[in-house]
RNA sequence: GACCCCUUCGUCUAGCGGUUAGGACACAUCCCUUUCACGGAUGCGACACGAGUUCGAUUCUCGUAGGGGUCGCCA
């Protein structure tokens, strides 16, 4: 039988790291052993539900790669794939639990669930064999006075209709899974294997919830500059350790990496540090050409536009291992991209501070205007002259350079951004510090 | 309150009876260097506690403490 799993989320709210993270190694599960990964919407609460949330949960995945094969967008054979398209199903196997003599009304017309109140062990490839003994719990509510049903219910229900073999869900779901086994058995159907993984706490060890810093995946990582596979890679390390000699894995060594009962059964405090060294390492392999890709809506939204793609390319390459995140690009880049830049407070002083820096920067002018050829090693050779006839050393005149060219006292080379920004800027730039500033 | 899960450096973790307790992130120092970084090197730093079992416990058992979770007509 081939393996099905699925990723079961409430359109309550912004899709979370807890639930990206649990979508992942549904994910992961599926792709290794070549089944089925089912995106399922549980929206039987429609006071809560909205059609926002939902369409951001959907967002979230699809930015973090997590492809479904059934589900939202791609139909299947087990649909409807909203549980509030489910009633009917859900009216046929509460009959089922009527005619066996397990349900009973409140007054008020809200329908429970009458427990086995027998011992039931839940097989947790995670956990190991957890037993619950029979508790004095009240009979559980499985539907409203309105006819709507209710959470254990309907996830068993579909869990059972829509044949999972496999639930990978998070450990706050442990302490409940024997109702959910009490109700298999109702039912007289095979439970699924478990396997309840641990949860994400925050790094004072709370638990991680809407609102917390890192928590939600859109506005803490789409919109702050993260790289989907550097983010994918950290999630995974979160409860589980790959057999591997190096951390930083791609998504296919992953797949093949992963065993479910090789995840752990301790909490694990999100480090928002090493989720953003894992995102610079993704950020530094990326080409030039790749980079720009992602980097373009975050330098657009600082109000930078560009018409050469290969010199845009170029320029936040030549920054590429300076940030961790996409979007402190622009501030390292925005002297490509237009010439009213403001100039570092510091960096004025700096220009200031020696009465020669006149002459280097004039002299460096200079040589660079005969400049017949322009490429970074023209460039770097004629700085190496210009320095030579002052006998001062290059050392001392770059500095200069990339003041009075970027505004900034740090970057990349200035031979880098003499050669990106052209013979023409370059000139430009140094005499408009003569000019204004000196 | 009842029940369930968990406990190795600050954080993520390796370990599955005998190790100088290993790695990664972070941090510190040094090297490299036109800046900022990258990179390289070194350092700092942990088995929650108490009983057992054992020739020997980080590792097995029990207890205590601490953390987390569940006990909804939320999911």
């Amino acid at each position: 039988m081939s393996i099905r799993v699925r990723f079961a989320p409430s359109p309550t709210g912004d899709l979370h790291v807890g639930g990206a993270r649990t979508a992942l190694f549904n994910w992961l599960m599926a792709r290794k052993n070549q089944g089925a990964f089912i995106l399922r919407v549980e929206d039987t609460d429609g006071a809560r539900n909205t059609s926002e949330a939902a369409a951001g949960i959907i967002k979230g995945m699809r930015w973090l790669g997590l492809d479904w094969d059934e589900g939202p967008e791609v139909g299947g054979n087990c649909g409807p794939y909203f549980q509030s398209q489910r009633k009917d199903i859900y009216d046929a196997y509460f009959k089922k639990l009527e005619d066996a003599g397990r349900v009973y009304a409140e007054e008020n017309g809200a329908m429970r669930f009458k427990f086995s109140r027998t011992a039931i062990t839940v097989h947790d490839l995670v956990c190991g064999d957890v037993t619950f003994s029979p508790t004095e719990e009240p009979d559980m509510t499985i539907r409203r006075p309105d006819g709507s049903y209710i959470f254990h219910f309907v996830n068993v229900v579909d869990d059972i209709e829509m044949r999972m073999t496999h639930v990978i869900r998070g450990e706050d779901h442990l302490s409940n899974t024997w109702k959910h086994i009490d109700l298999f058995n109702a039912f007289g159907a095979t439970p699924p294997t478990y396997a309840h993984i641990p949860l994400i706490l925050n790094s004072d060890g709370t638990k991680m919830s809407k609102r917390d810093e890192g928590s939600a995946i859109e506005h803490s990582y789409m919109n702050a500059g993260f790289l989907p596979d550097a983010v994918f890679n950290y999630l995974c390390l979160l409860g589980w350790t790959p057999k591997s000699e190096n951390e930083k894995l791609s998504r296919s060594e992953l797949v093949a990496l992963f065993e479910p009962q090789a995840i752990h059964s301790s909490n694990a405090k999100f480090d928002l540090k090493k989720a953003l060294w894992f995102n610079a390492q993704y950020l530094r392999e990326l080409s030039a050409a790749e980079l720009l890709k992602h980097a373009g809506p975050f330098l657009a939204a600082k109000g930078l536009s560009w018409s050469d793609d290969a010199m845009a390319a170029a320029a936040v390459h030549s920054v590429r291992e300076k940030v961790n995140l996409l979007s402190e690009l622009p501030e390292w880049v925005h002297y490509f991209f237009r010439d009213d830049f403001d100039f570092e407070a510091d960096v004025v002083g700096k220009l200031k501070a020696k009465p020669d820096n006149a002459a280097l920067l004039k002299a460096a002018c200079e040589v660079l205007a005969q400049s017949t050829e322009w490429s970074e090693a023209s460039v770097h050779d004629a700085i190496e002259a210009a320095a030579k006839t002052l006998s001062v050393k290059p050392g001392a005149m770059m500095p200069l350079l990339r003041f009075a060219l970027s505004g900034q006292s740090r970057g990349p080379g200035v031979t880098t951004i003499a050669h990106l920004i052209g013979k023409e800027k370059t000139l430009a730039r140094i005499q408009r510090v003569l000019r204004d500033i000196l």
